[in-house]
DNA sequence: GCAATTTTTGACCGTTTGGACAAACGTTAA
DNA sequence: TTAACGTTTGTCCAAACGGTCAAAAATTGC
């Protein structure tokens, strides 16, 4: 209905090349934001002359675009897979775990796409009023019907999915500040761990 | 001990244009981040030729140094208030809803911060190692105080201040999405009520 | 082995941007 | 009135940037 979005069939080197060049754009974007970023860095980032990484993609917004697209879906899995039939104290740690450790392992991922929220989500605001929107109301509705029967505590389901949001997000996207706090004894690779128990103890008192 | 800081001499009339440039450089910057602002566009914003700017500050880097040096104090100044002396729930609750106010009434304040931490804090982090760092050593204590009390359920003092943080910004920073997910009915001005409620029940269960 | 196709490169272009500068204008106070 | 000082503007520049293009080089399919 949206788009067949006829695949276009690609070589071999074109999706490796096209790989590539996602892999040293996220590296730069997430650094610097769209604006804060240029070709010729990704382009050196990727190992490859400015004009050969614009015969792969159109230009500079195409690059981004992709990017963040393919971002979503790894972004949103983690509260697709909350399991209505499984038990909510039980959901709700995983779902904690998998988002620390999406901080933890893709804290690129996470920056670019706070980045973007921030400046207004200018390329992917249909999407956050559509899926976004969707999935959260679906599960909005699960933990709901968990709380209408009393197996989590009661709260707003809304406001319940942004916290757990902005405090798992947090040790990606605010890491300089964290570290910075936490100091030398604390701050080290053990930060994650400690993030984890703490939020499952705020969450599931 | 740091810097004299030889308080420049101003005339009356170069502290109203440094005042004005500054509210038109927080519009822009808050919007789109310290590359994607030109000088031109500030100027614009403060109704004055890009000459006429320049003549106030030396360079871009100087309007955005001076905005974010301003904005660390007010952003400490809820945390400072935080009272030892006093009663731990109300104090907890006076934060958070402060917080929560601010995200409410000064959003652009909230993401040129998030903005600068995101990018890895380049401006301000012996900021962040230094005052911030002490005044959170100073006030984790205080709490730890209070839960070793048991005037506050234990846990772990410094992941609680980074989730009050992180979940109070989240309604600044990612407004967009958060308005996007709500909709119409919940997302209009109620909101940060709905938010400093639900703040309140989940972190003094 | 060779022609067709895909990939890579260097040179180039128009625009935007941060910033400099000198000249003009306005204000103040002796 | 006038000299000194503070403010504003138009013009200009060099660097950075996004993107094009034609031609060279490499790869692929027959």
């Amino acid at each position: 209905m949206d788009k067949p979005a006829a695949r276009p069939k690609r070589t071999r080197i074109q999706r490796e090349k096209r790989e590539l060049i996602g892999e040293a754009a996220l590296e730069v974007f997430s650094q610097h934001g769209f604006r804060g970023s240029t070709i010729d860095q990704i382009a050196d980032a990727a190992g490859m002359s400015k004009p050969n990484l614009l015969y792969y993609f159109k230009n500079k917004e195409e690059i981004f675009a992709t990017l963040i697209h393919r971002l979503m879906e790894t972004w949103l899995a983690p509260l697709r897979e909350m399991d209505a039939a499984g038990d909510p104290h039980t959901e709700i740690r995983s779902y904690i775990r998998r988002k620390i450790e999406m901080s933890r392992d893709f804290p690129r991922e996470s920056r670019l796409f706070a980045n973007e929220i921030l400046q207004g989500a200018p390329r992917i605001f249909p999407l956050l009023e559509g899926e976004l929107k969707e999935l959260v109301d679906e599960k909005a509705a699960v933990i709901a019907e968990w709380m209408r029967e009393g197996r989590l505590k009661k709260s707003d389901p809304y406001h319940f999915i942004f916290a757990i949001w902005a405090t798992t997000q947090h040790y990606a996207d605010f890491d300089v500040q964290v570290r910075a706090v936490l100091g030398e004894k604390r701050g080290g690779e053990g930060r994650f761990e400690d993030a984890a128990r703490f939020l499952e103890g705020l969450f599931l008192a």
